[in-house]
RNA sequence: GCCCCAGUGGCGGAAUGGUAGACGCGGCAGACUCAAAAUCUGUUGCCUUCACGGGCGUGCUGGUUCGAGUCCGGCCUGGGGCACCA
């Protein structure tokens, strides 16, 4: 697909630059590396050559000069350099933060090594555990990343609402609850964030996050709150699970004074479904208002007071059920709030707590800072050094780049650069005195953040060459796998900002143009004994699948994205093989549109050879035919001549519309039509030759992007002594795309019962005329007077009686 | 749970609110062939009719409109996202 861009815009006159890169850092190879005990360098190189392999199959015009990979000294050499300087910034920070820590292999597993509470390969159950980590600071930049949003027209609507939800702005209040203990002495305050400080006089109770600091003190001396709050540290803390999971607290000893009226004592819970990462880490619940909060205090017997009423309803009438009123509506049982609706309410709210100095108005973020410490091998090392008398101590710029050990051991759980005997020991840079090294590598995803600027110069003392970015960037055509719309995306564009604000590059969005193609399915397949089997592993029978080896029943899985971990890819060679890089190429574009997932078959790859086949034909049998190299139609035609004409400007100016509009399916049909046409047109009388050229060349350049092989085969049979990749694409000409008559359909009251042809644009009056004086018009109508006739020119004619 | 997207022949899929099913696959029939393959031609939504024609039809259900696959409301089913996979 980025292939066929590439090639089209080539044609089309414009300087491309379309280049390939390895994001190479990552899991996949340290799992190899535990499980077939080949070192993740060896297993990741050698993938890259299988793969290299495979795009050169294809024929794809790639510039292998600016070919990089993120696991090569040069480029995470100056990622480190990136990281220094975004450091010096105050870009990156480190703080305490949760990982799940696996207790029996004493390793951190990503959230997908999580298994319903467990390590995927210990089955022990998983612990949160604290440590200090590294994080970018990209809420420096969450007003930016979201206003700006607005500005990329370019990218699909859906990316851009997927963004915006995950950076999440809210607008609401920061109040501060006084709190007391059960004999009213004073104990202190907490601080709440609402979204709805509008219903705070539907409060019912308050609740923290197990990990609150008012929580750790109390689990002291309440062995029921240290269980409760071990519970919460199992939990999976993904948003969906906090939303379905059940909802429990447990009481503690402390009530919260309200902050409209002092005598009114809320009680105080810490409550499984409340994050310290978000807002203060503490709520105040109102259950009439929202369903966490309703679920919460329907357990706990807590008072369910509704204080918005829907519009027109009598407060007194008005009870909540199973289901908690969220909708606008009118404010009751709230003292001064009474009468307003949501939005004045909420700031009559928040103007009171204001005056009287238990709260402000706030806007809070869902996007959290980029945590980006890895207790992993395969990454970027981060370039600190940590020295027991200087404190962290960033790596000097001449030492970089930090490189890898070659020499890591895999054969025992944890981080291998933590237990390396060497490596991580080093003197400081500012005393000289015995110091560590940072032991953390970068999340892959620092990887993949700035790479596209890398592409255009590769300079080897700075990440960027600066002028060259200027030139080239941002990318036009951006096209990767929906998978990537918020992560990668998101995490570019704040790296992006982040190095226009070291100087590395003038800009702040990477990506003009933004196309998400579908993922590639296949169905999955394993053995009996729970092990993932290659589709050619496997013979499909009438209810059921066997092993092709020893006819061992196979159980049939999803349809899922083909991954290796699963098994359910089809080798690009295999088809090569048997069809030839053009078929494959041609089918891949052919059937389905391309932002939309496919699930593979092959089925139909037959009609894309034929049509390979038959292009040869109709281009190989009427060579001889063609006129002169470079002679152009001109001066009469006959009707056979201007037909074939007709068809291929038609084509040209279909095909070109669909590229660029991304439609290759349609391209593709067009093309098919346009070679019918060409097959029947050629077998005409009295064609002439200036015309037989340029329909035979017309075909050959319009499916030089997609099938380049037989392109340049072809335009070379045609007489050319240049490439058709050089060619320019062809323009059409208006007055050959427009036909004189159209077939206009007919209906009687919106029925379509009859047709006609009409000269293209007549006028309506006409068309009316024609319409109504037509046999078959008059026949249907029986009589009955037109009311009206609706006349929608080139198209339709609806006569209402 | 919340947010978003999709649902059209046997299949992949076309269709600026204007002739639903382009194009391809598959099927059927025919031509060529001793035969097969390849290739070519015709045909192919469903029901009904000897035929002309008629009826139905874009997940279900209401609505807006001269006209709805397309716009709006409600529902059903499938898929995606929801912070350490990349």
């Amino acid at each position: 697909m980025g292939d066929l861009v590439a090639r089209y815009k080539r044609m089309c006159g414009f300087n491309v630059l379309h280049p390939m890169g390895w994001d190479a850092f990552g899991m996949p190879a340290e799992n190899a590396a535990i499980e077939q005990k080949v070192h993740p360098a060896a297993w990741t190189f050698e993938n890259i050559e299988t793969m290299k392999a495979q795009l050169k199959l294809m024929g794809y015009s790639i510039d292998w000069d600016r070919e990089l990979a993120t696991c090569k000294p040069d480029y995470y050499g100056q990622q480190q350099a990136l990281f220094l300087d975004m450091m010096a910034k105050g870009l990156v920070y480190r703080k305490e933060s949760s990982v799940n820590w696996d207790p029996v292999d004493h390793t951190v597993l990503a959230n997908e090594q999580v298994i319903d509470g467990r390590g995927w390969r210990s089955g022990a159950l998983v612990e949160k555990r604290k440590l200090t980590q590294w994080f970018f600071k990209i809420t420096a930049y969450a007003d930016e990343l979201l206003n700006e949003l607005d500005n990329l027209t370019r990218w699909p609507e859906k990316v851009v609402l997927m963004q915006k939800n995950w950076i999440g702005r809210s607008t609401g209040a920061h109040v501060t609850f006084e709190l007391v203990d059960a004999k009213g002495q004073d104990q202190g305050s907490v601080e709440v964030y609402t979204t709805r400080p509008d219903t705070l006089f539907g409060a019912s109770f308050m609740a923290l996050a197990a990990d609150h600091p008012l929580v750790g003190p109390r689990a002291a001396y309440d062995p029921a709150l240290a269980q409760f709050v071990t519970e919460c540290r199992q939990m999976a803390t993904t948003e969906a699970a906090m939303q379905t999971a059940e909802k429990k607290g447990h009481r503690l000893d402390l009530f919260a004074r309200h902050p409209f009226d002092r005598d009114w004592l809320l009680p105080v819970h810490a409550a499984n479904f409340v994050l310290m990462d978000y807002g203060t880490g503490a709520l105040f619940g109102c259950p009439a208002h929202d369903q966490r909060d309703l679920e919460f205090a329907r357990r706990y017997d807590l008072p369910v007071k509704p204080v918005v009423v829907p519009k027109g309803m009598d407060p007194a009438q008005f009870e909540i059920g199973a289901a908690a009123f969220t909708d606008d509506g009118i404010l009751a049982n709230s003292g001064f709030l009474d009468g307003l609706d949501v939005e004045a309410g909420k700031l009559a709210a928040i103007a009171k707590l204001e005056s009287q100095g238990n709260g402000r108005g706030a806007t809070q973020w869902r996007l959290r800072d980029w945590g980006v410490s890895r207790q992993r091998y395969w990454g970027c090392p981060i370039p600190v050094i940590h020295c027991d008398a200087c404190g962290v101590v960033p790596v000097p710029r001449q030492d970089l780049p930090v490189r890898l050990p070659d020499d890591a051991t895999f054969d025992v759980p944890g981080n291998p650069l933590d237990r390396h005997p060497t490596w991580k020991h080093v003197p400081c840079p500012k005393c000289a005195k015995p110091a560590r090294r940072e032991t953390d590598t970068l999340d892959t995803f620092a990887d993949s953040s700035w790479y596209f600027a890398r592409f255009c110069g590769q300079p080897d003392d700075r990440p960027l060459d600066r002028e060259a970015c200027d030139y080239w960037l941002p990318v036009d055509q951006y096209i990767g796998g929906v998978e990537h719309a918020i992560l990668h995306l998101l995490y570019s564009r704040f790296f992006t900002r982040a190095m226009r604000d070291c100087g590395h590059l003038d800009l702040a969005e990477p990506f003009a143009s933004l196309f998400t193609q579908g993922m590639v399915t296949h169905q999955t397949f394993k053995d009996k004994d729970g092990n993932w089997l290659y589709p050619e592993q496997v013979r499909l029978e009438q209810g059921g699948a066997v092993t092709i080896k020893d006819g061992e029943f196979v159980t049939v899985g999803g349809v899922e994205k083909m991954s290796k971990s699963k098994r359910n890819v089809v080798a690009p060679e295999t088809i090569v093989d048997t069809y030839g890089a053009d078929t494959a190429r041609w089918f891949v574009l052919s059937d389905t549109p391309p932002d939309r997932d496919i699930e593979w078959t092959d089925a139909g790859i037959d009609g894309a050879w034929r049509f390979t086949q038959r292009v040869w034909r109709v281009i190989s049998e009427n060579i001889s035919l063609a006129g002169a190299v470079a002679i152009r139609p001109q001066g009469d035609m006959g009707n056979a001549d201007l037909a074939l004409r007709r068809a291929a400007h038609k084509a040209i100016q279909a095909v070109t519309a669909d590229i660029d509009a991304f439609h290759f399916n349609r391209a593709v049909a067009r093309l098919y039509e346009y070679t019918n046409a060409l097959q029947s047109g050629l077998g005409a009388e009295g064609i002439s030759a200036t015309v037989i050229r340029e329909a035979l060349e017309t075909l050959v350049l319009l499916i030089a992007p997609m099938m380049p092989h037989l392109a340049e085969e072809c335009w070379a049979g045609l007489g050319h002594d240049t490439l058709v990749a050089d060619a320019a694409w062809p323009s059409f000409d208006a007055s050959l795309t427009r036909e004189d008559s159209v077939t206009v359909g007919i209906q009687i009251n919106g029925k379509r019962r009859a047709e006609i042809d009409l000269p293209t644009d007549a006028p309506e009056d006409v068309v009316r005329e024609m319409v109504l004086a037509q046999d078959r018009v008059i026949k249907l109508l029986e009589g009955k007077p037109v009311r009206k006739i609706i006349v929608v020119p080139n198209r339709i004619v609806n006569v209402v009686v």
